[in-house]
RNA sequence: CGGGGUGUAGCAUAGUGGUAGUGUACUCGGUUUGGGACCGAGCGGUCCGGGUUCGAUUCCCGGCUCCCCGACCA
């Protein structure tokens, strides 16, 4: 991608309406907009972040059987009457809307009740089971209070999973495989090392379910934490915790404020119930179907990152996320000569299938450089008429800022073998 | 939803009951060219409605907006 064809720009101040950090460092470098409160654009840039993500959530999930299908936003309240969860004095967070023709109809929060009836028309039998779904889709939140730049939004992406069991067994088998997969999830986009299966409430599914929360000043949330053992307890539950049965004493607890980055849900035979999902078990009985649901939010995984990773002079994301894998910055670009072997680099690059953001701006160097660390490419890599001269190319690595000079042929094998 | 704050140009800000200023961005000209250059010339603005007033961006009332604290967060 040719800079000088991308319609965004980097700002230098932030927004005054802005105090989140993520938000601040992503408005700045051009990667989202902010539209309203609670409602962001995601732009080139942003989205492909937001792709990048995508695509690891999609493999890990596909990993563990997951097939991918897409619901809609629009919903049927008499659906949701049958779980009473649609009533706004159940469930406040509700967008509702009229309908021309009649009635009235909501814009999904979440999509148990959906999916419930959906697989009343696939599942009959314990031959059907196990199975899981998921979708990655926007949600509609009517939050009183959206917050934390992209971290708490009333359209938000999500990715939602449903896990179908026809026994406890299988349901716990793969909660725990999902727990796993989450994990490599959070390993690959750069914060995993910092994420915490917690135990946190219910809500009115469970006693007990799962949180994945994160270690950041930027969180909301409190969770009591033992990094020594790994163990994280959320507050609201830390009073009826069995600690003992984590291993843990009160006093190894520290508290620290989390973000939030994806929980998992045992929703049992609550949702198959109320809305009639039953198969034959081997006996000809008819059974309800075992429960499960998962979420995490792309955007606020996105958010997460930038709050955790960037550094003083603007964001520095991981390979795994990176919208392009190297910011080829040249100088010099007034003189044709030059130009025309920068232009020449960055197609040799893109021949070998490296992805590029090419800054063939025509602005001074101190601007370039400014804009790559915000931007924040994993690599940068100057071409300019010195070092043309020394045929060699300067590259430099975003998170550690370190420098090294590479040949042509070295510059070309170090990135055209890297996973893009 | 309770409390507090906010609203001036694309962005960041100053100021005033009487022609609204600065930085940045943008346009044009010139000089520059390895860490957000310099000189000159331009374009561009008071959230909405009502009131007070000869005159309101300023004061008053109402609304909206956005932010923060709390509550909420399946």
């Amino acid at each position: 991608m040719r800079q000088t064809t991308l319609f965004t720009k980097t700002q230098k101040e932030a927004p005054a309406d802005e105090v989140a950090k993520n938000a601040q460092l992503l408005i700045r470098a051009g990667y989202i907009y902010k539209n309203m409160a609670g409602a962001y654009s995601f732009l080139p840039l942003g989205l492909r972040v937001i792709e990048n993500i995508n695509r690891i959530i999609r493999e890990e999930m596909d990993a563990i059987g997951g097939q991918e299908v897409h619901m809609p936003s629009l919903q049927d309240p008499e659906l949701w009457k049958k779980t009473d969860r649609w009533s706004d004095a159940h469930v406040d967070v509700w967008f509702k809307s009229q309908l021309q023709a009649g009635g009235e109809v909501g814009f999904g929060w979440t999509h148990e009740e959906v999916v419930t009836e959906l697989m009343r028309r696939f599942v009959s039998s314990y031959k059907d089971l196990p199975l899981f779904v998921y979708q990655i889709q926007n949600k509609f939140r009517n939050e009183v209070r959206a917050k934390s730049g992209i971290m708490r939004t009333r359209e938000f992406w999500m990715k939602d999973l449903y896990s179908f069991c026809a026994t406890q067994e299988a349901h716990d088998a793969f909660h725990e495989a999902c727990a796993d997969a989450y994990m490599k999830i959070f390993d690959r986009l750069g914060f995993g090392a910092q994420t915490y299966k917690t135990f946190a409430s219910g809500g009115a599914f469970s006693k007990v379910s799962h949180e994945f929360q994160t270690l950041a000043e930027a969180g909301e949330d409190i969770v009591y934490v033992s990094e020594e053992k790994g163990v994280a307890v959320n507050e609201e539950v830390l009073a009826e915790a069995d600690l003992t049965e984590l291993g843990v004493t009160k006093d190894e607890l520290e508290k620290r404020k989390s973000i939030e980055v994806g929980n998992i849900f045992s929703l049992g035979t609550k949702f198959s119930e109320a809305l009639g999902l039953h198969f034959k078990d081997e006996h000809g009985e008819n059974q309800p179907v075992i429960m499960g649901s998962y979420g995490i939010g792309p955007a606020r995984a996105m958010g997460t990152i930038v709050d955790l990773l960037s550094d003083e002079k603007g964001i520095v994301w991981p390979a795994s996320v990176a919208p392009y894998q190297v910011h080829l910055v040249g100088l010099n670009g007034n003189d044709a000569e030059i130009r025309d072997y920068t232009d020449g680099i960055y197609s040799a690059l893109r021949k070998r299938g490296v992805s590029v953001l090419y800054d063939d701006r025509d602005a001074r160097p101190g601007e370039k450089f400014a804009d790559s660390d915000l931007l924040g490419m994993p690599y940068r890599v100057v071409v300019s008429k010195r070092t043309k001269e020394e045929g060699m190319f300067e590259v430099v690595e975003r998170s550690m800022g370190e420098t090294m000079a590479l040949t042509e042929e070295a510059l070309y094998a170090k990135f055209s073998n890297q996973d893009t």
